[in-house]
DNA sequence: AAGCTGACTATGG
DNA sequence: GCCATAGCCAGCT
């Protein structure tokens, strides 16, 4: 029972690592999106919590190509140092302006279309 | 144990 | 176009 109960638990995470580490560098996406794909379409919040889980994650999540929908870096203050963010993706081409992500539209990278 | 919080988002005024 | 509200749900107090 509680092991079944346990199993969802995993499966949500699971799923939102396995979404988040498909993003390819120089792209980028929003919790919302990930929560629509993850099956839970207003869950965005739990993502958010999913990243900051993913420290004790066996693997490397890219959790700096995650931001919120306006293309702003909201996360960026968990990171170890609140720069690192904007760091990472401006090393991956990414042009960052005032915690924003230039062309976000444009850099979107939207599950259900690329991931299929 | 019940309530608050939060790396969000959509909606309504 | 900004502010308030509500939905979501795991973890922390």
């Amino acid at each position: 029972m509680s092991q079944q109960k346990r199993s969802v638990n995993e499966s949500f995470f699971q799923r939102v690592y396995e979404v988040v580490k498909q993003i390819p560098p120089g792209r980028v996406t929003t919790y919302g999106a990930i929560a629509r794909f993850t099956g839970s379409p207003q869950a965005s919040r739990m993502v958010g919590w999913a990243m900051n889980a993913s420290h004790s994650y066996s693997e490397a999540i890219p959790a700096h190509r995650v931001i919120n929908r306006n293309g702003l870096l909201t996360g960026k203050n968990h990171f170890r140092h609140p720069r690192m963010m904007q760091e990472l993706l401006e090393s991956e081409g990414i042009r960052v302006e005032d915690d924003r992500v230039v062309d976000f539209s444009e850099l979107f990278w939207d599950p259900y279309k690329e991931l299929i």
